[in-house]
DNA sequence: CAGTGGTCTAGACCACACT
DNA sequence: GTGTGGTCTAGACCACTGC
């Protein structure tokens, strides 16, 4: 039973022996049920900020015992993709709330913590659809010259303007986005994507550079010219590696850093 | 048995949970062994690179259950403190191994992986006994005045010089580094801490700005004058949060990037 | 082969949140 | 009180490494 799927009706035979090795692989049964897991999340049997079952109900589901459904859960919890609160219940994390506003935005003000200063100002610049160039549909893992959605923002913190966006997405996922929905969307962009189009950002990737302002960005950001700016090229992803997002950012560092932890 | 402390000579003061709970609180087993290995660790009792012994001995020695060694064991091992194998045994971690050269050195070529260029050339400018001065005292938890170490060194891959760091240790841990030392070690710098003076980097945190290259800064990494570069403050920390270095880097960003993941 | 870490179980009890 | 996750135990067996 360790190298097979389990069924997906859920059944196993009560005389099947788990833990004979079959050859190949060998997959212990809490990467079985992680995987199953996973996939229920994928096709929204559970979805952002709602609970599981219990551990008890998922060992009596999957015919395994607690302390397996524990260890799944530990691992996708780990990776932030479930969320456990004593006494409640597991839920499936979210961009949504508070506390995990600032997971992937890692500037921070100079004086402060991130999120002192209050919600983000957000300005759309502009929303529409393009084809995908290139190099953009190479990061979507798109075909050139498949419809993305491209939209441009600045955000501001305290009236100042900090960061500006350049963000593409496939457009088939994501029909129906506008700059006006955007404009009045009040939280994170991810957010927005969760409730409204089923996409749940799971993990990015980013590459960054030192860039000296071009003349576009002094305008938008308000800086002088030639100013080094923090570029931030962004790759976000769903479940199963699926790059969903493609993001260049210009971040000021005159009034905030980039804080990263090494461990 | 899971609030009392443990029966042996190896007794933890009943530490204070980190945990916001106005009550006198509750610190699991697993988290007492924690402490202990961690302390051990410390101690020198086991080296960087050493194994430690198998979970039984453990489970034996602190008179738990294989199970809380375990978990013990699996926390210290995800924030990388510890290196589990298979078969083999579980091991200090250390910044010796191939594996983890490059776990706080973020810059990767444009194209390449990490360490695909090859070992960097190390460049030691200078290397000289100081004062600290206030923003350096406090970075590294001195007073004022303190004598610390500071290293100027140049890294280059394939010729091309990349980074420049200017580096602040502590004296006192330090006591005997020269600039002479420094130069003739091969391997990462944070190796030879372990070996020579048994600091043992845990952590570090970044603060990442662009800024344009100065003067100095030309010459040394063969840029022109005001292109932006990367700078990197770094503060690294060895057990129980102590900082024991403060890096200064500019990167050069046109022919590398800093790779960042983020879940 | 023996010794190590890795998986899995069944059951007990504790801490926490809600009702 | 009931139900949830959190801790701990004792024991079994599997997978990997090296003698």
């Amino acid at each position: 039973m360790t190298t097979m799927s389990l069924p997906t009706a859920e059944i196993l035979p009560p005389s099947s022996d788990k833990r004979t090795s079959a050859t190949p692989s060998f997959s212990p049964l809490y990467q079985q049920i992680k995987s199953m897991l996973l996939n229920s999340m994928r096709l929204g049997e559970w979805k952002p900020g709602e609970a599981i079952p219990s551990e008890m109900e998922l060992a009596t589901r999957f015919h395994v015992s607690q302390g397996t459904v524990r260890k799944a859960i530990d691992d996708l919890s780990a990776e932030n993709l479930l969320v456990r609160r004593q006494g409640k219940g597991t839920f499936v994390a979210t961009h949504a709330e508070q506390q995990v506003q600032f997971r992937f935005l890692k500037l921070v003000p100079n004086s402060g913590t991130p999120g002192s200063e209050g919600p983000a100002r957000r300005d759309i610049i502009q929303c529409r659809r393009i084809s995908a160039s290139a190099d953009i549909a190479r990061a979507l893992a798109l075909r050139t010259g498949d419809a993305v959605l491209q939209a441009r923002r600045v955000l501001s913190f305290v009236t100042t303007p900090t960061i500006l966006e350049d963000i593409w997405l496939p457009a088939a996922p994501f029909k129906g986005l506008t700059a006006e929905r955007l404009a009045n969307h009040q939280g994170p962009m991810y957010a927005l994507f969760e409730t409204e189009f089923n996409v749940r950002m799971v993990r990015a990737e980013e590459k960054i550079r030192a860039k000296p302002a071009t003349e576009g960005l002094e305008k938008l950001l308000k800086v002088a010219h030639g100013t080094p700016l923090l570029s931030v090229e962004r790759i976000a992803y769903t479940y199963k590696d699926l790059p969903m997002e493609l993001r260049r950012g210009y971040y000021r560092t005159d009034t905030h850093y980039y804080h990263n932890k090494l461990n």
